[in-house]
DNA sequence: CGCATGGTGTGAACGATGTCAACATTGTCC
DNA sequence: GGACAATGTTGACATCGTTCACACCATGCG
């Protein structure tokens, strides 16, 4: 929008409009399709300006799968803090929903490039993610370490085979149906 | 090996040894660290010999994810063929266990950038792999595609989350033994 | 045997990218 | 008002994937 030669100098909230427009670039053409500079480009400004809140592109990308787990809690605690009939199945299809919405960005949440990073803000952010979970399993279903690891084995692999497009929907198939279906099982 | 004067203009395999050593490269160094470069200079070869004979650097990731995909059918078939106590449980087991020891190779398995491409030959060797398996567990496990469909979400997610560390295993408690536990409920 | 042909490797170059250093501009605080 | 730090710009560098013109060499055809 400031592409217009008004522009001031100083860009006011470039930290945030960075981070806003690489998620609208990253939900559209995925992680490899972000770069610096067409990011730069995007919010109106040179290309060496974000360096100025970001150390580097891995940082940037560390930010947003950051606030990815944020939201990714946040829903999750939605619904564990309501009262759905089967709240197991509720919390499961919601991490499965989550998956194929925010595909691009779940995809950098547990993307292997950054993990190798060893950052400590993401990791930090998704223990406190996990944390969330665990707590609750571990409370409502005593069935122990086990049962919950399978659980959330189950559900994460549905919603990684799922974004892959390894499981196919036939046609008419809803996909919450099948989620339903699938998770059914704790 | 070659680095000598006395080596010949032509490679003569160079198409094996560039996959070969991309291979290693990849299981130690992971898909971001395989340039073209890097590998041609691996195998003896100017930086743009590798280009007779993949079309690109996706193409040449390509045809590694093709072989990874044929060893793990051979893997699965093989166990699929023997006889074990519980055949499903060891067909989980030996999912997991090959995506862990072959863990850089198992990401570019299921990597998005490879899907996004659409190659047909991925695609292809993807399900030839998958169909392996169906077509066993179609065959032992009458429980429906659901069933099925649960059960490879599960060991899926499972080896993915290991794969992560997202699941990060208690000394002295074997990988193997919190495995067979998991993948024990089919 | 000689020689054209096509497959294979080389060398130099291009465009794009992440990154950095030097400089310009601005807001803030004594 | 003037120093100072924060923020944005400009230009450059190294590296990467990729391409093109050329060098080499095996093969088969006359």
């Amino acid at each position: 929008m400031s592409t217009l030669s008004n522009a001031p100098y100083h860009h006011g909230t470039l930290r945030q409009s960075l981070l806003e427009a690489a998620l609208i670039i990253l939900a559209r053409e995925g992680e490899a399709g972000l770069g610096l500079r067409d990011l730069a480009r995007a919010v109106g400004v040179s290309p060496a300006a974000p360096y100025r809140h970001f150390d580097s592109r891995a940082a940037l990308l560390e930010a947003l799968a950051v606030t990815g787990f944020q939201r990714f809690a946040a829903r999750m605690e939605e619904v564990a803090a309501g009262d759905p009939e089967d709240k197991m199945a509720a919390m499961g299809k919601t991490y499965v929903l989550f998956a194929l919405e925010n595909a691009n960005l779940f995809r950098l949440m547990f993307s292997p490039q950054l993990k190798r990073e060893n950052r400590p803000g993401l990791r930090m952010a998704a223990d406190a993610a996990f944390d969330t979970m665990r707590h609750f399993i571990d409370g409502d279903m005593e069935k122990g370490r086990i049962q919950a690891l399978a659980a959330w084995a189950k559900v994460h692999g549905l919603a990684v085979l799922l974004l892959d497009g390894q499981i196919t929907i036939r046609p008419r198939e809803d996909t919450e149906a099948l989620i339903a279906q699938i998770i059914a099982g704790l």
